[in-house]
DNA sequence: TTTTTGCGCGACGTACCATGTCGCCATATT
DNA sequence: AATATGGCGACATGGTACGTCGCGCAAAAA
């Protein structure tokens, strides 16, 4: 029995979802290199028996059948799904919400409904509503993801992974339609609510980052995509400051928060090397060794009056600046 | 053969991992609900030939045996993760190590290693480096999420699953120790990196939002929970600043961008109902219908200068005060 | 303690079914 | 037209999956 029931979960995990296809010899050959010795034939049976009892299709193609996993399959996995990672993955669901847009979450969609699915079988009795029960709360603020095309996504998935070009109509900002051109995929970057494809365009060296969300169609190309010279992502990351990306090195923040602002010091550190020291005026003196980026500006920026920053010295010019400018905008 | 396979199937998805345990009977029992007439000395048969084949253990408990997987037993789904699929969890994954601590997210490892075995395996030729294609690239300042142990997680999971007391020892922020109250769990919220156990104590109604990194141990107790009569998520939330809970209605924002600036809204909208304008200095008049948060103030203040409050006049009435103040900070 | 019950486990017999082989036919491939 | 490949029905057979019985042990109940 051993074998046989083996034999048949590798079978099902060979087969793709309903787009995809997989053909009867392969999978043959795919089980005999995984040193199954069994005739073409039992395979065939096999597929037919599970067919009976799993939402699996096949169709002719040439003169072999092609099977898939239905669109309505189900997940199953084994070890099952437990009610605690249940409520992570819904955490991971709510937290993505926030941040992707659908065309990027839709693939795990099958792994949130499982879990959906173990909570509701779990609750007959109790958390009826678990919806009442935990939450998530985003700290920034919330804009709405660009809407991204699901075949974009998976077209550029799956150049990524084969290193070969696609070929896409990309949109700029202007245009209303864009044109076709062939797209050497480079790296994908996910922002908080915006993704980028950085690449490079035919033969040319030079690199670009486009939003996933101005291509209106992309397509597998069977030519490989050619990688300029010399790029290296970390190297571009940081030359791009309009990615946001955390530029310099590290600087030693030294800086005078207000008490309520400060709380949060406490729960979250800044960094590993963070210390707090309350002052007489009832404000707190933090130092901490940071990254030196715009993030950090921004951050700080949001707090208003809260904060004071005493260093280093560049950093408090900057502020000071800022201060004067936006006294200038209200003071009328 | 049908019958046999399923069967199994569904034994294997019965097992939980390690610290759990089922035994024999109670499989039998589950199987005999779900339809197959079998008889307990099969099942026994069908364990002791899968335990030669997956990773699964077993251990007398009273008369009975009793099963787990290994800690070591690796996921294995069906229909399979496809590649697409894995660099979306690598995705996942990257964004909430930035958010959650470690023992919150630890439930989800098992996924997270699957998809990166996946990929492991497309690549016989491709994508030697995916983490040079893929990147998350966080746009808040990093902050450390607190450390969270596991057994506090998972016994907090457990109660609100279950609407269970918990006996947990909290330490409160000028304590070292704290001591051991009777919890009653009533809500999880997970902020960006600090997760808080809404709950009550005792047979106490008042409510309380405790961070979960401060309990150094919690144990699940079998009294039902008591709930705070009229107690409302909703409402707590809102009533909470402290934990920047979208407290007001929705207001109509009016404000003047810098051209770099208003460049982000173009991307990801404010809300759906967002109007971009420009004016002959160059700036951009956005107006958006969004919710009246702190974290709107927060994001605003981040642009700094780049940002002028034109309306609501409530809303500009408190920039300008805010200004005048840092101003005020670095003046001297 | 004694009794009772539940469960693991070995043995046995049987019906069944999973598997290889062969042959026919349909459809690509040359 | 000839050849190769795959689907599918039929058949024979060895293996095995399953129920049943009985023994022994240990936990629970009396």
């Amino acid at each position: 029995m051993k074998d046989h029931t083996i034999r048949c979960l590798k079978t099902l995990s060979c087969l793709p979802r309903d787009p995809g296809r997989i053909t009867t010899p392969e999978i043959h050959r795919r089980l005999r290199d995984e040193g199954f010795a069994v005739s073409l034939r039992t395979i065939q049976r096999d597929l037919e028996s599970l067919s009976g009892a799993f939402p699996i299709g096949s169709e002719y193609q040439g003169r072999s059948l092609a099977w898939y996993w239905a669109g309505e399959a189900t997940l199953f996995s084994i070890p099952a799904m437990d009610a605690y990672t249940a409520l992570t993955f819904l955490l991971a669901e709510a937290n993505m919400q926030a941040l992707f847009p659908a065309g990027i979450r839709s693939s795990m969609t099958p792994y949130f409904d499982a879990a959906r699915d173990v909570l509701k079988k779990r609750n007959r009795h109790h958390l009826k509503n678990w919806k009442e029960k935990i939450r998530f709360v985003a700290r920034g603020q919330p804009l709405k993801p660009a809407p991204v095309r699901p075949e974009v996504v998976r077209a550029v998935h799956e150049a990524l992974l084969q290193d070969k070009r696609l070929l896409a109509r990309y949109r700029k900002r202007e245009e209303s339609r864009g044109k076709e051109r062939e797209i050497n995929p480079l790296a994908l970057l996910h922002g908080d609510s915006v993704s980028y494809l950085v690449c490079s365009f035919g033969d040319f060296t030079d690199v670009w980052h486009l939003p996933l969300h101005r291509f209106s169609s992309a397509r597998l190309l069977d030519k490989p995509a050619t990688r300029p010279a010399g790029f290296d992502l970390e190297n571009y990351l940081s030359e791009e400051q309009a990615l946001q990306y955390p530029w310099g090195g590290e600087i030693r923040l030294d800086a005078l928060f207000d008490a309520e602002a400060a709380a949060h010091l406490r729960e979250t550190r800044l960094s590993t090397r963070q210390t707090l020291r309350h002052c007489p005026d009832g404000r707190v003196r933090v130092t901490a060794t940071v990254r030196d980026t715009l993030q950090l500006r921004w951050w700080l920026l949001g707090f208003g009056e809260q904060v004071e920053v005493i260093g280093p010295e560049t950093l408090r010019e900057e502020f000071a600046e800022t201060a004067r400018e936006m006294y200038k905008l209200y003071r009328k």
